[in-house]
DNA sequence: TACGATGTTATTCT
DNA sequence: GAGAATAACATCGT
């Protein structure tokens, strides 16, 4: 799936085709995928236009004349918008047709069936958007929120990282790319990282999903965003998947280990876990 | 063949 | 409350 850089790129794609059309019926067949009853999300959506299309952490926001559609893409969720004469009916693991106005379709499709599609009349009636901490982009996130953050937690940075409730937008992928760059241990407790540690942790993020967002978002596996488009960031990968193979920085050998059940790619070399008694600032 | 792994999050446990 | 385990599902590689 989807990390927030395609989940930007997905949006960015997506704009220009489905902006302003008006929705003029939706059908799905796998009523699993919507968080409330599939033909109250018809009712509520119908005969409504798309006025924008947003994004918070790798929640999707679209925007309608009245309500928002709250869309997570997950693992494996992607987006087709398609001419309604093609043969859009065949398409495997298409799940909700969006009957759109002018002939188009647009067409969610997850192979592994783990997205969610809900309807709200205000933002703050989804339950998943509410638990966000601040969006990576966000100027809320700042050295300061994170460490404050950190102080009542004994988990691994790495796993610290990818609590959406702390950062919303960081995953598995950026989470151990992020600390090859910075050069952290991803086991090293959370309260045990120091304030400029959480400094540069800051400015390497936006560094490193900024440039991502420029090349179009990585692909890995089954991702490409709607209509085909597909990322190329990743060729750039530092140490994600990169089990056995030398690092790039000291040429020792990179190492894979379960961190909270996620793969986690590190180099023991440049990635020293520093034990601290306390902590100095 | 069977099992483990895959980019995520919510829920259920201890 | 914090943190770990598990579930939702399909596919691919070992």
């Amino acid at each position: 799936m989807p990390e927030l850089p395609e989940v930007q790129t997905v949006i960015d794609t997506l704009k220009p085709l489905i902006i302003d059309h008006t929705i003029v019926d939706v059908f799905t067949n796998y009523p699993n995928i919507f968080e409330q009853d599939d033909e109250s999300f018809r009712l509520k959506v119908r005969n409504q236009t798309i006025k924008e299309i947003q994004r918070k952490g790798k929640f999707i926001i679209v925007r309608l004349s009245r309500g928002f559609i709250i869309i997570h893409l997950r693992m494996e969720g992607k987006f087709y918008v398609v001419d309604s004469t093609s043969d859009w009916m065949t398409y495997k693991h298409s799940h909700v047709f969006f009957h759109l106005d002018q002939d188009l379709v647009w067409i969610y499709n997850d192979v592994r069936k783990f997205g969610t599609i809900a309807f709200v009349e205000n933002l703050h009636d989804h339950s998943g958007l509410n638990r966000l901490g601040f969006d990576v982009f966000d100027p809320g996130l700042t050295a300061d929120y994170l460490y404050q953050k950190s102080i009542s937690r004994s988990i691994p940075i790495k796993t610290f990282l990818l609590d959406q409730s702390v950062i919303a937008g960081i995953g598995n992928i950026y989470a151990n790319e992020l600390l090859f760059n910075i050069q952290l241990s991803p086991t090293q407790p959370a309260n045990t990282i120091k304030k400029v540690e959480c400094e540069r942790l800051v400015e390497e993020l936006r560094h490193l999903m900024t440039s991502a967002i420029k090349q179009g978002g990585t692909t890995i596996r089954s991702y490409t965003s709607s209509l085909g488009v597909t990322g190329l960031f990743q060729l750039s990968l530092s140490v994600h998947g990169r089990e056995h193979k030398p690092c790039q920085r000291c040429q020792s050998t990179i190492k894979r280990i379960k961190i909270a059940g996620r793969s986690s790619f590190y180099c023991e070399q440049c990635q020293k876990s520093k034990l601290r008694k306390g902590r100095s600032v």
